[in-house]
DNA sequence: CCCGAACTTGTACGATCGTACAAGTTCGGG
DNA sequence: CCCGAACTTGTACGATCGTACAAGTTCGGG
């Protein structure tokens, strides 16, 4: 291992990144069901074949695009548990992250649509879980488990609704309904 | 116009009936993006052919199945309109109907995927402002406009993720975020 | 220097797709 | 009775798909 990490020949790894790359941006584009390993290669601007080198099969590669995806998650997990962190609490932190969420249109729908698939192939499983799971473990300890699993709904729906919609989420109104769950007296 | 309403030489109308059914049928079980001209003949019970003599293009054939949702879901809010204006209130009821509806989840992800699908293409626009328009129509005048547009989203949330985690929904808790949304104060 | 492994590229394969259409069948109106 | 419109059916078309692969090219280790 002459240049230590990573490799690098031609940039084989360069090439895997890209092609990952090129299928998030394929599927949000025109859904998992017809992304295909040519529009993925056009877009990463490599040759056919080179998909085919790189990940043998058509689930090998959109499930490299979905990894991604998967990864940018945990990321944003960690972004989500910062604003609430923030002053203001919980609810002026979480309804002013899910709104600047919601502005990228496209990057919501496209999480939300694989957030879906993940009911019908359970390769996509673990990432409908570490969203849920993760916003549980960010609120659970602020607000209980009752209010946090109702505020996560809340969260979910007024996003996918700005998702399907193209509106814009309505902040204050968030933040005030999220409120008014947080307070929520215990059974 | 012999036998008046619908005609009927062989049962043409049965089978444009039976084709939109199976559009339905399949789309739930392969997504949007995978739906066949075969697949959908194949679950009709009827030759390739029939479906280009009913329906021109797949579009047409998609979008007749589209149709019957819509349709469904117009009788649908009339359901929830009556759920909630049974005894118990606004969030009884409301959470008792959101219950029962998750617990058919194949239907439920065939809705979120069209509703999710409605935000890429115009011609499912309507299904989603139907249900989003109908919803706060049908609360609006019981709790305010602003505890309706929270008490929807929560509710979608809720429906949402019970579809994609295959998990029913805990029918108590949500009645009570709905109680803690419904009593919120105005602004 | 050079050689084998790693990578690249273009082309080709059978399968399946959406759609067209010719030839048959059925049926109600005159 | 019968004829044309409505409907049925099977087959065929070119396009596009996922995938395989042979022939080249590059590059680091010995």
């Amino acid at each position: 291992m002459a240049s230590a990490a990573g490799g690098g020949r031609r940039d084989p790894e360069g090439r895997r990144r890209a092609l990952a790359a090129a299928v998030v941006a394929v599927v949000a584009e025109v859904g998992v069901g017809r992304a295909t390993h040519r529009m993925v290669a056009a877009r990463a601007g490599v040759p056919l074949g080179a998909t085919t080198y790189y990940f043998p099969t058509l689930a090998d590669l959109i499930a490299a695009g979905l990894a991604l995806v998967s990864d940018s998650i945990a990321d944003d997990l960690a972004s989500w548990e910062a604003a609430i962190g923030e002053a203001g609490g919980v609810a002026q932190g979480l309804s002013r992250r899910a709104a600047e969420y919601a502005r990228d249109q496209r990057r919501a729908l496209l999480e939300y649509e694989l957030y879906l698939a993940a009911a019908r192939g359970p390769q996509l499983r673990p990432l409908a879980r570490a969203w849920l799971d993760g916003m549980h473990e960010i609120l659970a300890p602020r607000v209980g488990a009752r209010a946090a699993r109702a505020i996560t709904a809340l969260v979910d729906g007024a996003m996918l609704q700005a998702a399907v919609t193209g509106d814009p989420i309505d902040q204050a109104a968030l933040a005030e309904a999220i409120e008014a769950l947080s307070a929520s007296p215990r059974p």
